[in-house]
DNA sequence: TGCTATACTTACTTTTTGGTTAGAAATAAT
DNA sequence: ATTATTTCTAACCAAAAAGTAAGTATAGCA
């Protein structure tokens, strides 16, 4: 059929998958690409995204961060001023999440039914 | 930046998503992607994917099943055959998913640093 | 007689994930 | 003086996911 690359599903690609395959990240990154300028703050993510609580949009924030997906900018104001914005990394992530996000739009009745 | 389409993210596509963004699904539609034949059994995919128990390796076939995504001969023989393979819907999900595996290889320092 | 093979299931326990609520900290506006 | 605003964090608890170990069923083989 197609040829086989064991190596691809070792470990290594499933710890990086795994950074984003859970239940708001995608949605986190989506929400930022989508977003006018690419940059959105705290509260304006939590509005777009009203049923993640705060305490799991803090933390996935956090970890999208931490891997290099996200940038997290802090203007020294108060109130506290916090920007949001995919890295070029997490930018060359996105064709392939929109062409999952397409997918799942195009079959929902295929996989819900 | 990009135009906004909201209803994308809105329930629909989570739910979609849902169905194969968590431990094991993938690496079962990979597996099964790059097997031989497009055809593999139990114990087979179980060798291949040995860290997943048989109790989740059960699981997971079964909701990718239940969503159209993997089809299940089972031969009325002893001992037990089963085969399981990729549906046309699942096949038509393969490019996203090896869209995101490359990618995870290509990114794997940038994300794992 | 007992062992092997296959494809599971069941019962039980642990781990991970996620939700809720409250609150901190500092300033500006009322 | 009080309230609103913003970006979180901490403590606590419930639910979901996943691991472990054992068991089921049937036929063929030694």
């Amino acid at each position: 059929m197609k040829e086989m690359k064991e190596e691809y599903m070792l470990c290594p690609i499933r710890r990086v998958l795994s950074e984003f395959c859970d239940k708001w990240s995608l949605l986190v990154l989506y929400s930022l690409y989508s977003s006018d300028n690419g940059v959105m703050r705290f509260t304006e993510l939590h509005r777009f995204m009203s049923d993640c609580s705060q305490k799991m949009l803090s933390a996935t924030l956090k970890k999208l961060e931490r891997h290099n997906l996200v940038a997290r900018k802090v203007y020294a104001v108060v109130p506290p001023k916090v920007e949001y914005s995919l890295t070029p990394n997490g930018e060359s992530l996105m064709p392939k999440v929109i062409g999952l996000v397409d997918w799942a739009q195009d079959h929902f009745d295929d996989v819900v039914a």
